[in-house]
DNA sequence: GCCACCGGTGGC
DNA sequence: GCCACCGGTGGC
């Protein structure tokens, strides 16, 4: 059983004090791995209510999403409360049209499958992989017992397990369909005119596209990529309890040890940005989406939810009117399934953070990026 | 007209 | 000082 994953259908054991006990003690034992049936019925899951998505934003759909009530409408609390419940009744009206059609046909194709591989062919992480595995140059180290790293070493404290959403690698000129993630150091490098990366500030207006998420091994402090989104919201929503470790890599990259080098590094010229641990696993048909600010500016980043319907949200707030317009999310979602927290560049941690006494993460990566 | 992006601000 | 929330606005 994979040691990280928890099914985010079931609000209520998404806690990870209520899940990892058993969840740790199998994964220190084991040999883990990521392709766990589970895994793949929750992409299963994913993929089913990205499909009713799909075919409720299809051609001659009987009813297109509406979209939310804009801001001057919202101003005048009456007319938002009309759209609000009009929004509520078209949606709900939508819920059952796709019900419908999903009994009446067989599903479409995927919109997105949350545990595709994000990062290949774009990422030189990927091909750098590739590259070993065709030129045999896989680490010929023996398998390691489970039980020889991670049993040897105190847990780490919930600062130092930080996940990198990788590491971002060029701009994004098209939609930003990967930049969902919540990673937890994202790089993003910047071409110049000479097609040299340099760390300059990008232009106003461009975007970033988060397209490799990573997480650091709490043996050996050597940082692993992740194959997919899906399966790094599972690795940050349990990573105090079930501490992240080269072994796990087993799942998708065989052959990797703690003695094998990084397969990222801070200092190859990409941005990073750290993610909160524990962050609740995006609900199967939701997005979450983070967009990073392309200036130093007041903030880092934004975080968005989008919902099955295609409502965009941007706070804890309007997940709850969301929840109050649409019942059905409600009645299977939680809202303790949202997190709005935003990923921290390594190179502006909070103040408290730097006074932490475990933020030698925080404080090498900083001086490394600046 | 819409919306992605940015910044102001009030609560903690 | 931090951050959640959301209003303003410029670009499309």
């Amino acid at each position: 059983m994979d040691p990280f994953v928890s099914d985010p259908t079931e609000p209520v054991k998404t806690s990870p004090q209520t899940q990892t006990q058993g969840q740790e003690e199998e994964g220190l034992g084991a040999d883990p791995s990521f392709n766990s049936s589970y895994t793949e019925s929750v992409g299963a899951t994913a993929a089913t209510q990205a499909d009713d998505e799909a075919e409720s934003r299809a051609p001659g759909s009987p009813s297109p999403p509406r979209r939310p009530p804009s801001i001057s409408s919202r101003r005048d609390p009456i007319r938002a409360g009309c759209f609000r419940r009009l929004a509520a009744s078209c949606e709900a009206a939508r819920i059952r049209e796709a019900a419908l059609l999903r009994e009446s046909k067989p599903p479409a194709a995927k919109a997105e499958d949350p545990d595709e591989p994000i990062w290949p062919p774009k990422s030189p992480h990927w091909r750098r992989y590739v590259e070993l595995q065709t030129m045999g140059s896989s680490p010929s180290n023996p398998v390691p017992n489970p039980d020889e790293n991670s049993l040897s070493h105190p847990p780490r404290k919930e600062s130092q397990y930080m996940l990198a959403d990788k590491v971002v690698g060029q701009w994004d000129d098209s939609d930003t369909e990967n930049s969902s993630g919540s990673a937890s150091y994202q790089i993003v490098y910047y071409k110049n005119a000479q097609g040299e990366n340099t760390f300059l500030v990008p232009p106003k207006k461009r975007k970033f596209t988060i397209d490799t998420y990573a997480v650091e091994c709490s043996t050996c402090q050597k940082w692993r990529i992740i194959p997919s989104k899906l399966k790094y919201e599972q690795i940050r929503e349990n990573i105090i309890h079930v501490p992240f470790s080269c072994k796990y890599v087993h799942g998708w990259k065989p052959e990797v040890t703690c003695h094998d080098p990084t397969d990222i590094s801070e200092g190859n010229g990409m941005v990073w940005a750290i993610d909160k641990p524990a962050i609740p696993q995006t609900p199967p048909g939701w997005e979450r989406k983070i967009t990073l600010r392309s200036e130093q500016g007041t903030r880092f980043a934004d975080v968005y939810y989008i919902c099955p319907a295609g409502r965009k949200l941007r706070s804890m707030k309007e997940v709850e009117r969301c929840f109050e317009d649409n019942p059905d999310y409600a009645a299977v979602l939680q809202l303790s399934q949202f997190s709005f927290k935003v990923p921290k560049p390594p190179n502006r941690p909070r103040q408290s953070e730097l006074i932490e006494p475990t933020e030698g993460i925080y404080a090498q990566l900083l001086t490394r990026l600046l």
